[in-house]
DNA sequence: ATCGACTATGTTATGTTATTACATTCGTCA
DNA sequence: TGACGAATGTAATAACATAACATAGTCGAT
């Protein structure tokens, strides 16, 4: 990844300013933000509406960087290089702390790829998350 | 109440009468309703407020007789029996006519426990959806 | 340089989904 | 009957997401 330490870096390459305000703010954090947690985050960036919010992350998932967490209704950065290509994440999400795990496993893939085609349904996406306890907070008043 | 001369009777069993009104609602469609879809239809019938729709909701969710399909926001009712102990349920939403096929799949399951166990993760609820094109549909305007 | 096309942005308003808080009613059983 | 817990009613609001329309920057071809 580049450095990017600017702190308002305007229209780089082909990713627009929100778009790269966006990305720098799911950079600095290990849980997935809401939408609304970006736009908190950003507010005196220059991001003061929603609909600023959602096209960059409606780019950045485009893109391939960005998950959308649907059982939290959250973003998270993509912690796996190909994943524009490949898709099939899993997200390990905890309840507790917010983490939310990105594994990715090829046998996985095919499973669902298989199930698909018994049906002959043609898949456009996959949304596959796990919600529960992770390590850590296992260990915490468990 | 008045009369609810509906075919199902009021407060039967353990379940409420709002809990009754929402099961025979999405009873009586093969897609997936929203919590204010569900409302609507519900109108008249006593239910106003769309906490009378979520507790409902939340109740036939626990009992394993309603999924909520986190990709699309709405519930459908679970067509495999022992869902609530076994869960795991795969659903492939079509994004043209909106119908939710639910399947299961025991090797899918065991490939989650595993990926989840490889990072002493605790599954409490898993949800995997495949968004794309059903068989009927892709015969239409392919 | 400037025109045009395209992309990104800004702004306002609104639609959709879900929850909080608190009061009331119902069912059961000692 | 009265107490208790479960279910319900009601109002308000929080949280998530998009529609519609106007404006401004980017870039290539003339």
């Amino acid at each position: 990844m580049s450095d990017c330490e600017a702190p308002v870096a305007v229209t780089r390459g082909r990713r627009g300013r929100n778009q790269q305000l966006v990305l720098d703010a799911l950079r600095q954090t290990d849980k997935p933000l809401g939408a609304y947690e970006l736009l908190r985050r950003l507010r005196g960036l220059g991001v003061y509406a929603p609909l600023q919010v959602y096209r960059a992350l409606d780019r950045l998932i485009a893109e391939g960087i960005v998950h959308k967490i649907e059982s939290v209704s959250a973003y998270a950065l993509c912690t796996h290089a190909g994943c524009a290509s490949e898709g099939h994440a899993v997200f390990a999400v905890c309840t507790r702390c917010g983490l939310a795990t990105e594994t990715h496993d090829a046998s996985l893939a095919r499973l669902l790829a298989r199930l698909a085609r018994r049906q002959r349904f043609q898949v456009q996406a996959t949304t596959v998350e796990l919600s529960g306890v992770c390590e850590a907070c296992a260990g915490t008043t468990a």
